[in-house]
DNA sequence: GCGCAAACTTGCAACCTCTGCATTGTTGCG
DNA sequence: CGCAACAATGCAGAGGTTGCAAGTTTGCGC
């Protein structure tokens, strides 16, 4: 438990204000049509105070990625010898699956408006971009592959695609979110494919 | 042979001297460190002006992606009917290698400043995702999925993730370009790991 | 050649994101 | 209590980007 100070407390539910004022004022008129101004006034804050909690407002809809981000790399630098970087990657994925409620209307909030706005979905791009760079390097040691190989990038970029299209999922308001074990079916898919993958790469190579 | 009058001829001028004058600013002092307006100035026009060239300075680095990206686009849209999309993104593909100089200093210039600004190496992400987008819708067609499964994106993202592997290849100093060989060598790489992938779901599905 | 409409250039003002810096509270702790 | 660390703020400013309106240039038919 970290620091359980007033100070900390304090600045915890700051951050909380921050994210669920911006969220809202997103919905009701659109991300692009808010401005830190107005997500500063709406938290109570002053806009420059804004900056001391996030780099910038994209990052606001994304705001518990970092976290998430460490826990896999800590789940990467961490794993036993006979792990696969993939094999911990699935294990990661099921665990966030695992706490996620996919009637969360907060969630599927969050997705229907990386979709609405091209600013979103470039920040999204990224950061999955750097979730890809992060597996590729783990990837590349279980392979014995330079970091530059194109063996190892190919297979992390499979694996975030499929990442991305099992969040853009059940988004349409007409959609029902998927239940956990389609959600999980859509991640087996996926290994199945990459297996399939490597050992053809295999064989040939 | 589009349009030949003068007013053609004297826009490619202008926009050319742009993109000569912002790669060279780029190189001697960084992209981050290099203003619309400097660039302006060095290419004799108005900083209004940029913008009616480039929508932002990122895209003066990626300045011919738009025709590259339409040539993909019909390419897979007039492919004929028994040529896969993946066959003909490798097409695509094999067709810029082949236009390619792989010694063209500018070339090397550019991917180096991608590698060195985070702004440009996100603005590449961006910019591969559209194609992965495109090809993703290409390849659902093929396999009759629907646009949101996981299936084509996956693959799709397979594809952009060897190109852009391939793309970061050689770009160090100390390491010379890749061959024709070499480069064509990667692709089949990636095609015989996306073969072993689809095999794999054929057999389980 | 003339003259007009379309297209291009430009200057200007404005808005917005984001950063550095200096100031002024607040909090934690000995 | 009083100090040192930390947080919030205000201010100023740089830089990207856009809308608008005024001035130029070009293409073209007469």
């Amino acid at each position: 438990m970290p620091d359980t100070g007033l100070r900390e407390r304090k600045k915890q539910r700051t951050r909380e204000a921050i994210v669920d004022a911006a969220l809202r004022l997103f919905e009701e008129r659109g991300f692009d049509q808010t401005t830190i101004a107005d997500i500063a006034e709406a938290a109570d804050i002053a806009p420059r105070t804004f900056f001391g909690y996030f780099p910038s407002k994209e990052d606001v809809v994304f705001a518990d990625f970092p976290t998430h981000f460490e826990g896999l790399a800590a789940r990467l630098r961490d794993r036993p010898g006979d792990e696969t970087a993939i094999e911990a990657m699935r294990a990661w994925i099921a665990g966030l699956l695992e706490e996620m409620d996919y009637t969360d209307e907060r969630e599927r909030c969050r997705k229907r408006m990386i979709g609405e706005s091209e600013a979103l979905a470039a920040h999204d791009r990224n950061l999955m971009g750097r979730v890809e760079d992060l597996l590729a390097e783990s990837i590349a040691r279980d392979l014995d592959d330079r970091p530059g190989d194109v063996r190892p990038r190919m297979i992390a970029s499979a694996v975030t695609g499929a990442l991305a299209a099992l969040d853009k999922t059940g988004i349409k308001q007409s959609e029902s979110p998927p239940t956990h074990a389609e959600a999980l079916a859509m991640v087996d898919e996926a290994l199945t494919f990459l297996q399939g993958g490597i050992e053809a790469l295999r064989r040939a190579g």
